[in-house]
DNA sequence: TTCCATTTGTCTGATATCGAACAGTTTTTT
DNA sequence: AAAAAACTGTTCGATATCAGACAAATGGAA
């Protein structure tokens, strides 16, 4: 498959000069550009946002706040971490490639998580790429050494993230229950559904050979399903574009293969999603 | 699928009087039997016998060592736990139920691991059940908020743990891409060969109907499976049994399906597997 | 031993999805 | 404005697996 092939290979980091190069193989360029760091408790990370004053200023001061382009790459498959992002906007998915190219999306995070969750979990590289789906106007960024350090520090700080990684061992079960029983149409309506949550309005800029990599399935099965999914009245399908127009009627057609990680996070973190 | 039913309502616990009761819908009756405490530097569980002397003192005096029977429930879905499990042999299934009763395995361990590993991420309760697949002649319990003491009081106690958790994350996302991408084949050979890490000997104590259940598949279609793996001479199989005969051939049949995270627990906590 | 529940072997047709192709449309690049 | 690239719509046969049935074999219980 063609998705197969982003790599972004970091050629130059210079913070100083106010951004960061990087060059992808295939597809272009790809940079992260630092902004103006408002106060962090004006974060749209809902994270950053439910930690204490206390925590925040213990990461404050590591914190950068940055843009994340679309296809850019946050965690290189077997590669240490460097930097982690915790995303204002947006979507980034996490990725298994196997022997034969072939791309399965693992799960997905947005403003509600952050990159690289397993450096918690104490290992610094992970056999799963992460990248942007969808353009986060801005991030939190912060060195994978300070985050460690502060979680070092602050038990409630590790304890909130933990949780977090908690619900997202629960979207990741899901999935493979999803995998497992679920018929395209059912896969697509939750994985619209994870996506709405996560972005603001209820357009989903993605292209359906996207689409088909994160749910496992054909192109050409996507477009099928797509219409059927327009023919309900719960999206309307342009290119390149997805808006969502009947929540519940995408509900209805994801039955219980969506909200159960989403009620998690409820219940342990913070209100979430639509 | 008349799996979908096994429900264990502990209706009365004993620890004075030796074994704690309860009692099975369907599959008529489990228990627990203490044994004799035995010093936990010969624990067979990978992380007890990992874990440095100093966090096996800080658990001995809350540690029992109990029987684990085939279809014993360890954690009941939707419902706190109160005790957690580090089995010394045998393994435990963790399954997903869905509406339609239907049951999807998400996960598994054994000596390598223990039960309700989400406590330590912060939740008392999960949505998934767990229960013995194939018992454990013996298994180390004790009490959850006794685990979750010790693993405040020792840093490098929880670190331990969150490594396991890591492990299991990358077992999760295998199953995943697995059952995304998998033939029935495959998903069936890179099953038993964890099945075959966890176990002593080569023989396999389970049902087709199980199996199926496990992998996400028909009964009738796992049967099939194993007579062509038994064409390829990976495996005997005869009534309620698997034996293992040529691993190497069953790894070839798994490919890349297999291995990830056994390899990670490898690098990070202990050698593991055979 | 006999009986009965469980497990396995083996069919059947139905069907969702694959895998691949190609034309038409829209967008981007030159 | 022309050309190239990307994306979408649509088709089609191939096939893995489902979903269900039923008989045969096995082993434990009465």
């Amino acid at each position: 498959m063609v998705l197969a092939s982003w790599r972004v290979n970091i050629i130059d980091i210079a913070p100083r000069t106010g951004y960061r190069s990087g060059e992808a193989n295939i597809f272009h360029f790809t940079q992260v550009k630092w902004k103006r760091i408002l106060p962090l408790s004006n974060s749209s990370n809902l994270l950053i946002q439910t930690m204490s004053d206390e925590n925040r200023t213990l990461l404050l001061p590591d914190i950068k706040r940055v843009e994340l382009e679309r296809r850019m790459i946050l965690v290189e498959a077997n590669t240490p971490v460097t930097t982690i992002y915790f995303p204002e906007g947006g979507i980034a998915s996490i990725v298994a490639t196997n022997q034969n190219g072939e791309q399965t999306e693992v799960g997905i995070f947005g403003r509600e998580g952050f990159s690289a969750a397993s450096l918690l979990l104490g290992s610094e590289q992970m056999p799963h790429q992460t990248f942007m789906q969808i353009d986060a106007p801005t991030a939190l960024s912060i060195g994978a050494r300070q985050l460690r350090r502060a979680a070092q520090k602050s038990r409630t700080l590790l304890d909130l993230l933990l949780r977090y990684i908690n619900t997202f061992l629960i979207q990741m079960a899901c999935s493979v229950v999803s995998n497992a029983h679920n018929s395209i149409e059912t896969r697509l309506a939750r994985w619209l559904l994870m996506c709405h949550d996560r972005t603001d309005g209820d357009d989903i800029h993605l292209t359906h050979e996207f689409m088909a990599m994160m749910i496992a399935a054909q192109r050409s099965g996507v477009t099928l399903t797509l219409h059927i999914l327009e023919g309900y009245g719960a999206i309307k399908a342009s290119r390149g574009k997805v808006t969502i127009t009947d929540r519940l009627r995408l509900e209805k057609t994801a039955g219980d293969s969506y909200g159960e990680p989403e009620k998690m996070y409820r219940q342990t973190i913070a209100p979430f999603g639509k």
